[in-house]
DNA sequence: TTAAACGATAAACTATCCTTATCTACTGGG
DNA sequence: CCCAGTAGATAAGGATAGTTTATCGTTTAA
């Protein structure tokens, strides 16, 4: 038993509804012989007229049972048809994203209400984790994106640069660094640097060892803030990891040497994005790319 | 926004299943190139990928969220088709007939019998109506088929002849006209005669002043038979008619002039039967037709 | 009676589908 | 390291559908 197709069923269901051939056939966008031969196809391989010979075009009683059917059939298909197609142009799909916490509060708020502007159906997850996690997170497929500095150069990962974000130095309004415009790291040695997770970027620099000789760490951005507001020392952070607005503290850019954080967007080599996804990305690159946070 | 082909669909729902485009194709009984095209058509109407390139035969994620629904709708179409196609060759259906009383009770139950034992899956409805009634369902579609004797010729009925059936006298067993083995008109003047709905079949005989003279009509095949049980009378039966196990009243053949019931197969002129009343049609024909009952 | 509308049919063209033949890439064993 | 063996991709040719134009016969209505 061979397929019907689709087409034919239209073919079909377009005849009744419009009661003569010649109306489907305008209707279709097709002359009048194409469907008279279509549904003489159609009911040589049912072995069964659907529609009466010789008398106009009533159905048959065939024809009667068949047609509900055909119809169900064919909306079924057109359903999922429009579902899968708008699957296929990304106006439909569900992303999964991971990023910094830093770019999923400071960066991803705009840009995601300027993205769900744009593609309203698109449904959005937004994890924040750490670096490591991140690429963790894009290589075992738990999410479509990531954007994050790279933990290491990891083999199944892909990496487009975004842009860079500098590291400076984080102490309260009062502390004697505050006044000054630009730091060099010499201007350091002495304080009392607490680390947190982004200071592994200073690691391969000139400053590794004020980072080594640190004796506190504080992961949670809450309590290091809290820290800094209270006196108890200073730290480095990428520009877009300091709170913007707060008033106690003060972000004083850093050189010599230069030390940057380079933020770009993660995929997992080796698979093709979901179109909604690939949406996503190209969105990203456009906005994102070259333009500081 | 075009049709989607349900071969293109089985093709890439099987290609998944064997997990080769070289499996399917011998499942299919295709070359692999013809598989290859397939697939590659759909990706293009869709313009996404189902497959990932290069890699072997990995789903995209697009391909993981199509397919399941492909799936689905070459299940309903294969359903869809296996019932249609089942109706197309009359497997499968719901008949409705109507017959006579006598055809219903003497001639249907052995031949639905057989008949139901041939097509298991096909539903029938039997009614049971005078004849008159019986060619008016016919004629208002409200049955497909009937099996009685003729009204009138009508105008939008098609008759298809079946075979006869004698009409005779009915008499208690202890009625002078019992031991007779067959009757002349003659012999029934003076008796007392009740009429039935079958009596109308000696109006344009030589026996019509018989009916016309007489005082009684019984609807009720029930009744007429208790009457004549009591002695109240005799009648004139069709021999089917007659309750053949009745070992209180006797038949009688009648000739000069004989009369007989002409029972056919009754249809709607102009109106294609559906298929499975087509095989009951067929079937009665073949069985009923020229054999009396 | 004629004109218009409908469906069926024929012939020609086009697009689609499938095959054979061939090519390229990857894989496992010697 | 090489050499089948297996996989999918590609190209060319032929068969088959699907579609169109042109035409015919029938029915319907003016």
């Amino acid at each position: 038993m061979s397929d019907l197709k689709i087409q034919q069923l239209r073919y079909v269901i377009t005849v009744v509804e419009e009661g003569s051939f010649h109306g489907a056939a305008r209707r279709l966008h097709r002359t009048q012989p194409a469907l008279s031969m279509a549904v003489r196809e159609l009911e040589q391989r049912l072995g069964q007229n659907l529609f009466e010979r010789g008398s106009k075009n009533r159905l048959t009683p065939f024809g009667e049972y068949c047609i509900p059917r055909f119809r169900d059939l064919v909306g079924q298909h057109d359903r999922m048809a429009k579902d899968v197609v708008s699957h296929a142009n990304g106006t439909q799909g569900h992303i999964h994203i991971a990023t910094v916490p830093s770019v999923a509060s400071r960066i991803m708020p705009a840009f995601l209400a300027e993205f769900i502007a744009l593609y309203p159906d698109i449904k959005i997850s937004l994890h924040d984790e750490n670096a490591h996690y991140v690429c963790q997170m894009v290589a075992h497929g738990e999410v479509d994106l990531g954007v994050t500095s790279l933990w290491q150069s990891e083999e199944d990962l892909e990496y487009a640069h975004l842009f860079e974000d500098k590291i400076g130095v984080v102490c309260r309004q009062d502390h004697p660094l505050a006044p000054l415009e630009t730091l060099g790291w010499q201007s350091l040695q002495g304080e009392k640097l607490i680390r947190n997770g982004t200071s592994r970027l200073l690691m391969s620099t000139a400053a590794a060892e004020l980072v080594e000789n640190s004796a506190f760490y504080i992961s949670n951005m809450i309590s290091l803030i809290a820290m800094l507001e209270a006196g108890a020392g200073i730290t480095t952070l990428p520009r877009l990891a300091f709170p913007e607005h707060n008033a106690n503290l003060r972000f004083i850019p850093l050189h010599d040497p230069e030390v940057v954080r380079r933020i770009g967007l993660v995929k997992a080599a080796n698979r093709t994005l979901a179109p909604a996804a690939q949406a996503m990305q190209a969105f990203l690159l456009e906005r994102l790319q070259q333009g500081a946070g």
